[in-house]
DNA sequence: ATTGAATGATACCATTTTAGTATCATTTTG
DNA sequence: CAAAATGATACTAAAATGGTATCATTCAAT
């Protein structure tokens, strides 16, 4: 089970180039040398991560991205949601009407709590400390 | 994000069902008329089941699946393994060569930590536990 | 022994999700 | 205006998931 999907991967790895970096702003061909990601898979991801508000974008020569936040405002589940959307544990056939057996509900309580912790986790997470590492 | 897929829902509920009948042997038959699911779809599911020592199965006029162990005995992550291999959040890039950027890698030790708590979650909830709810 | 009710094995198909490509339009600086 | 950048969008490929179909094997009852 992936906990993260290649794109949401990538963005990371894309975000975490941009904050640690002097320049103003980084072009997508300068990330592509830097990250070795397909050119235009990682523009098609600048573009989502700007779309969510998590890069800003500018257009025509010399153009590029920079953060739309600082490094400590940026956290994992933003990136997470950008690319897999809401996070949730849950989506099993509980939740639907699918379920006849109703013995097994219990589960959903677990799961809930589990969901929890980790998205709670995923929040204390930001660009910032993993750039510390 | 699915922690369940189907395949997996199913057999807990499988499972749950001929953990709660009195009888000694459920047939595939009687499962399908009790929990909806496509028959031959349901003969794979109790068959990997079997393989995977949750359930053992008896052929034959008469013959059915009966639980390989006592219901407490059982842990979801039996069932899990069982259809979606082994419980790995991780299985995101930074393990293979393919990552570049050392700076992201902090980021597998906090996985690391969520992964570690989920599957003691998962490990300590039994089938026992879901027929009591 | 034969029949019929059950599971075992296996190969196949359909759908959905993820990954990745290609192309053209738009904006901006020089 | 030309060149360098991003925006939008439609398309294709590959993998995972969900599901079907078929034939072989076992076993109990008669």
């Amino acid at each position: 089970m992936k906990l993260l999907t290649r794109n949401t991967d990538y963005a990371i790895r894309a975000v975490c180039y941009i904050a640690g970096n002097k320049k103003e702003l980084i072009s997508a061909k300068e990330l592509v040398g830097a990250l070795k990601i397909p050119r235009p898979f990682l523009r098609k991801i600048l573009q989502r991560l700007n779309k969510s508000g998590i890069v800003r974008s500018y257009k025509g020569l010399g153009g590029g991205f920079k953060l739309a936040l600082p490094v400590n405002k940026i956290f994992l589940t933003d990136i997470i949601e950008a690319f897999q959307g809401p996070f949730v544990l849950n989506e099993c056939s509980f939740r639907k009407a699918l379920c006849p057996n109703k013995k097994i509900c219990p589960l959903k309580k677990r799961i809930d709590k589990i969901e929890g912790y980790v998205t709670a986790q995923l929040k204390s997470i930001t660009i910032s400390e993993l750039l510390k590492g």
